[in-house]
DNA sequence: TTCGTAAGCGTACACCTTACGCCTACGAAG
DNA sequence: CTTCGTAGGCGTAAGGTGTACGCTTACGAA
């Protein structure tokens, strides 16, 4: 009976990762993204209640990239693409990361990839305590890892600012710089995982 | 010569996290934190240049509170007192986890944390890639764990508000935040460490 | 006592989120 | 085909934010 909805939340939030791809994370407010979807300001709170929920739209759209097939193989190699796509969805959109790293909790995408993890690891006979334990350590880690990649003093950009550090403080660091720039992203990824996986015992 | 500054970095950075602490991070702004030192609001630019710095400050300040002495024992010893002396010191300072993850990597604090467990890597043999992959992969366990547990759906109110969702969509994690919620927070924060030591074989 | 330097602050501006109320497009009912 | 109720879209405005600029003033050294 009432005049029907122009636009779909993943249009809205769409715009707003556009904006994010293409000006910066910082460029992100109610005003620029009504204006990236041809609307008024104020139109856009007929679809979000709060700037907070846009945010988490965004965070919804990245990880809902995320394919949630369980491949072939054993729990590890299971785990090991089940990480790795989240990695591969969130380097295409690198300025949304501080967003993930606050509003993840929130996100249905996020809570089904969780609920697909943890058929894994019950598949691979884990239960109880034991399971708890092993899945904060895999979440810990997927995500500790994107804010060491994003911000991190050993990768992207930190690893040359690090270089330039006085030497005479930090010796181990600014070797271990040197060290680090030889490795890409994802084999440092799937290599600090494969660490995580061989301590699960998978 | 000129008129002697009356104040310390520390000491507002000691403002700021006070007004976190108290009213939480969204009352942060270059005038609430230059009303608690009892100052006008452009006397602070006189100390920090900008927003982003004040923070910086911050989180440092909270980051310098980790003792850097490594206590005896082997190397999984001294790394998990060393992890969980960063856990201690955040924990006291719930507000501050966001800004954590986007300033942690400016702060020097954070880099002499750093410094400290590289040493400890290399006293137990590492060196080249091994160490740095052993490095990132801690540091991502450590931050990620803190991200979890203040934004983590199996925990603090995540673990409730979890318990409340459609547990047909999400049977696992229906579950296991059930199993969650018995564990206490430094529990799963060292079995989680416990994991990475013994996947770098320490 | 005088003077130069930098500390501290008042004002102002651009921009942000968002509350409120008007106009209008639309689909269903008559 | 007309009418009407609902909700979509937008203009305006208020209150809060970061910060540029320039004035006043406290202080230490000469």
């Amino acid at each position: 009976m009432p005049r029907p909805r122009s636009l779909t939340l993943t249009q809205i939030a769409a715009a707003a990762l556009a904006v994010v791809d293409r000006d910066g994370l910082a460029a992100v407010s109610m005003r620029t993204v009504a204006g990236e979807l041809g609307m008024g300001t104020m139109s856009l709170y007929r679809y979000v209640s709060d700037r907070s929920q846009l945010e988490e739209l965004v965070v919804d759209l990245v990880l809902r990239a995320v394919d949630l097939h369980v491949p072939r193989g054993g729990p590890a190699k299971r785990l090991g693409v089940l990480a790795d796509r989240v990695r591969v969805a969130v380097s295409g959109h690198p300025g949304v990361v501080p967003l993930l790293l606050t509003h993840r909790h929130r996100s249905p995408s996020s809570r089904r990839w969780g609920e697909t993890v943890l058929a894994v690891l019950t598949d691979a006979g884990l239960t109880g305590e034991q399971r708890v334990i092993a899945f904060r350590t895999i979440l810990g880690y997927v995500f500790g890892a994107l804010q060491v990649a994003h911000f991190g003093p050993l990768s992207g950009p930190g690893t040359a600012a690090l270089a330039a550090l006085p030497p005479e403080e930090f010796p181990i660091l600014a070797e271990t710089a040197a060290d680090a720039a030889t490795i890409p992203p994802e084999e440092e990824f799937r290599r600090g995982f494969a660490i995580v996986l061989r301590g699960l015992g998978l």
